[in-house]
DNA sequence: ACTACGTCCTGCTTGC
DNA sequence: TGCAAGCAGGACGTAG
């Protein structure tokens, strides 16, 4: 699911339904999602069963549940990942990789189509796992910090979009809500970090903290089942978006037809005359 | 060091 | 109808 909205939506619904349970056993039914645990998945097993979850937390696309052991559990969505709380009696859906049972009548489980994403505990990780503190804030973190981001933006001669996209630049922004931030702020992608206005720069980071924001009220944005709450529901933001999908529709600011390129080998969507490359 | 590209996967949609 | 190419919300390793 992917960007920081529809990750803080997972959270949120992991804070309500499995923090304070303990999980009584684990059952990995494709080794590939916890590849990132690097010393194996019986390994992965062993520290997780007969532990508690104490807390959801999230860091741009990145999730962690802390455990009573200072370990945490860390979860990357990445393109199709879903954490779903369903009951233990739900039969396995096609696409269940990890399984976690817990101490109530919840399973926790972790299903990914394209198995981009991961599962895997990270040793002591509890307050901050080493994997999520290498990246940036994101734009909804109290202590983040939007001088230093234009400054580090101004610096980079990449495309702005590129360095949204660049987690160690600012996290939690993908695909859609870049479009998004640079239609509103009226910013053409690929002009360069530093040779744009930093009130520009400022108009584009506040234009996605808002757009993101907007989208989490909504519960995020689906075009389909796979990006769905921990209950299973899609969120509405969809049909709030003003650029991303909507190639040949006109800008609801100047009536022009949005446009769809190709640049860095995905597909950005924007208005060519309000959003001019230079 | 920084930047840009190909690759990792599966499944759905599109076009010949 | 059948089949192959194209596309998908992400991030990493590698090469320049």
């Amino acid at each position: 699911m992917p960007e920081l909205p529809e990750v803080e939506v997972v959270r949120r619904g992991l804070d309500a339904h499995v923090v304070g349970h303990t999980i009584t056993r684990v059952e990995v039914l494709h080794p590939r999602p916890v590849r990132r645990h690097l010393s194996g998945v019986g390994d992965f097993a062993d520290r997780l069963t007969g532990v508690k979850i104490t807390a959801a937390r999230r860091r741009g696309k990145y999730l962690w549940l802390p455990l009573d052991t200072g370990d945490a559990l860390v979860a990357h969505l990445g393109m199709s990942g879903q954490l779903l709380v369903q009951q233990a009696d739900i039969p396995a859906q096609r696409h269940l990789r990890v399984l976690l049972e817990l101490d109530a009548p919840n399973d926790l489980r972790f299903v990914d189509q394209r198995m981009f994403g991961g599962v895997w505990v990270s040793d002591g990780g509890a307050e901050l796992p080493t994997e999520v503190a290498a990246i940036a804030l994101d734009p909804l973190d109290p202590a983040f910090d939007e001088d230093a981001v234009v400054a580090r933006i101004h610096k980079s001669s990449s495309g702005i979009k590129r360095l949204l996209l660049n987690q160690n630049v600012v996290s939690g922004i993908g695909n859609i809500y870049a479009d998004e931030a640079l239609w509103s702020a009226q910013v053409h992608g690929e002009r360069p970090g530093n040779r744009i206005k930093s009130a520009d720069v400022r108009r584009v980071l506040t234009a996605a903290r808002d757009v993101m924001i907007a989208a989490l009220a909504q519960g995020g944005t689906s075009f389909d089942a796979l990006y769905v709450n921990v209950e299973g529901d899609s969120g509405y933001f969809e049909r709030s978006l003003e650029a991303y999908g909507r190639e040949g529709e006109p800008c609801s600011r100047c009536g022009s037809a949005l446009v769809r390129a190709q640049f860095m080998n995905r597909s950005s969507y924007f208005c060519p005359v309000c959003q001019r490359r230079r």
